[in-house]
DNA sequence: TATAAAAACGTGTGCGCACACTATTTTTTG
DNA sequence: CAAAAAATAGTGTGCGCACACGTTTTTATA
């Protein structure tokens, strides 16, 4: 391992002048210079990124503001533990992650919440914008503080210069589409169940069901798509009446779509001879929904990954602070196709954090 | 962020002290070892992996021991890739990785590199290991001077304590015999097309052959599967005529299954009407391969996400380095769906990485 | 040529930790 | 009870680098 040391005792020179040519800090003679640089080259110098890193004392900030999960509505929890990855890797990079938790059902504990964070005065922030209005006034917020920021999960349109970490919503439909149709003897027709109540004002769900529609519309095979608005996926006994009903209706429906993560929920209203003959296309791995797969009642599951957002949103952010790499404005993460065979395949990161977790 | 120097005062004790609670180095009392460690605990402390990386003057040398790769047959620089992105990161906790490349067809040459590989005496080796009966003498070396090792992408069974990271062969198979069942009319027939010649003594095809014709054999609807054994998929002329025979002899086929990643050179050589009306399914994410899934003739590929492969390969061994981390026998990577509308998602990791390279 | 100003270069300290070495306290033994 | 031995605790140095500051050399100015 060539040092700095070796550098300059073979130029004549000090540690110092060598420093000041590894880093442009200019006061050197043109001559020394290029002796260093020849010598630099030869000796294929590269700066020792531990040392470095040590001696500049790299202490960014870096808050998190995300939804809070518990049991009954545990999707925000494999963010976070993607979140806790990321956090610890970049620790070697003098990076240190801060996490500021919100109701998501409640736009004042979202602003709350951020006023508690920015007074912590961080770097960076990664934020799951779950309300509009109210993210247009933090954004300005960090805008005027010059804090850099990152959209993770849910993406917020018309905000000049944002920075999103998840899916594409429309494209994960379009692909759902196409594995409906693929599944689907032809001629045959597909429910899509939606709700009329989405948590906030994420548009992801009414994106998905557009990419669905657009690739049927688009494929040469005739088939209709009938769409069926259900109360909400919490109350069983509305579900199980509006969903038998939807389905007597039309009696061509061999598939059902459902663009959000309780898929689960529909296939606990189905009976036995609806499992069998109708093909299911859902979305999250949750764990009730890997069940589902698991017990063939669900065909698909588009993932999101979320598990991969949370660690790729701390990552970029600490590139970005750390090694000044650019923010690109979309990272749009893999679109899971999962299968019973191979969610465990796909799972398998994740699940291995946890288990590290627990020891 | 806490520092020894921190726990150190709080317990009015000197750093080390702390120290050699630590690391479990003895000669502390039992009174002062637990209120440090309980200092320690409420603290949340823990080692600053940089710091530490530095003063152990870490210099774990890893060696990689990796098949070339060139323009014609480029499999292998997916893996080097990842590689070469592992080895960026974990410069940060003191490890340093070095490559050794080989002739994919030599076993000599397998051997020569290795053996120049081994004077360089490095804590750890990751090796694809082409080769059989090689391979066990290389193992016996390794284990003789203590050298932890991995096997990346290629799995040889029968070598004792040996880890594995790449894709479960049989399980991808399986998933390819589920996709083309379901893409295709009951009763149709479907084609497996194998080559004779196959590289080294890597057994991923068969096994992945063996999985497809589990599924179908599972499956409950009829189908009925046909094998042909092409002599290689570089002669064009050939292969042309092989696979015009062979789908004239048996019409019902409506879907190719090519277990190998050469479903490209299949593309090349059917007819337009047959692109048309037949459903391919292939492996890895080649840039011709790809290309046919965009333009439609190729229904899906299942990856190995090689460039993931490298990546993690790298990031399991040197954590064991560094971290003490157990070695897992098996590292099995997601078994990626790829469709002509995902696979720009699935790749953007590696496309990142190459466009930072060229920087 | 003397002197100030600017350019070029050298020196020293600290980042947080690991580990060897030295100093102190406690226990054992005759 | 004193001396020796053992257990426990404190101190100091260096890892390779970044950066502030001090020192020497060169160039510009009167």
């Amino acid at each position: 391992m060539v040092r700095i040391k070796d550098i300059a005792i073979e130029a004549n020179v000090s540690e110092g002048t060598v420093d000041r040519v590894l880093h442009n800090r200019g006061g050197v003679s043109k001559k020394t210079e290029e002796k260093i640089k020849k010598i630099l080259e030869r000796r294929n110098f590269s700066i020792n990124p531990v040392a470095s890193a040590l001696a500049m004392k790299n202490n960014h900030n870096l808050a998190v503001l995300i939804p809070e999960y518990n049991k009954t509505d545990s999707f925000w929890k494999l963010p976070y533990l993607g979140l806790l990855k990321g956090s610890e890797e970049v620790k070697n990079i003098g990076v240190n992650v801060t996490y500021f938790k919100f109701n998501q059902y409640s736009p004042e504990s979202y602003v709350e919440t951020f006023n508690n964070l920015i007074k912590t005065k961080p770097k960076a922030v990664v934020l799951v914008p779950m309300f509009i209005k109210e993210t247009h006034l933090i954004v300005r917020e960090l805008k005027k503080t010059e804090t850099a920021y990152v959209f993770l999960n849910v993406d917020i349109e018309g905000v000049e210069g944002s920075v999103y970490v998840g899916q594409d919503s429309y494209m994960s439909g379009y692909i759902a589409g196409k594995l409906m149709k693929l599944s689907l003897p032809d001629g045959s027709g597909c429910g899509i169940l939606k709700t009329s109540t989405s948590t906030g004002d994420n548009q992801a769900i009414a994106k998905r069901i557009q990419g669905f529609k657009d690739y049927y519309e688009g494929s040469p095979i005739e088939s209709v798509l009938y769409e069926l608005k259900v109360q909400s996926f919490g109350d069983r006994m509305n579900l199980a009446s509006s969903v038998h009903q939807f389905l007597e209706e039309f009696p061509s429906i061999k598939g059902l779509f459902v663009p959000s993560s309780r898929i689960s929920a529909v296939v606990d209203v189905l009976s036995e001879e609806q499992k069998k003959y109708l093909k299911l296309i859902g979305f999250d791995n949750t764990p009730e929904n890997v069940a589902c797969l698991k017990n063939n009642t669900v065909l698909f599951l588009i993932s999101q990954k979320p598990f991969d957002q949370g660690y790729e949103a701390v990552r970029i952010v600490s590139n970005y602070l750390v090694k000044n790499k650019v923010l690109n404005d979309k990272l749009y993460l893999p679109i899971d196709i999962l299968t019973k065979e191979n969610v465990d395949y796909n799972d398998a990161t994740q699940r291995m954090f946890e288990n590290d977790l627990k020891q």
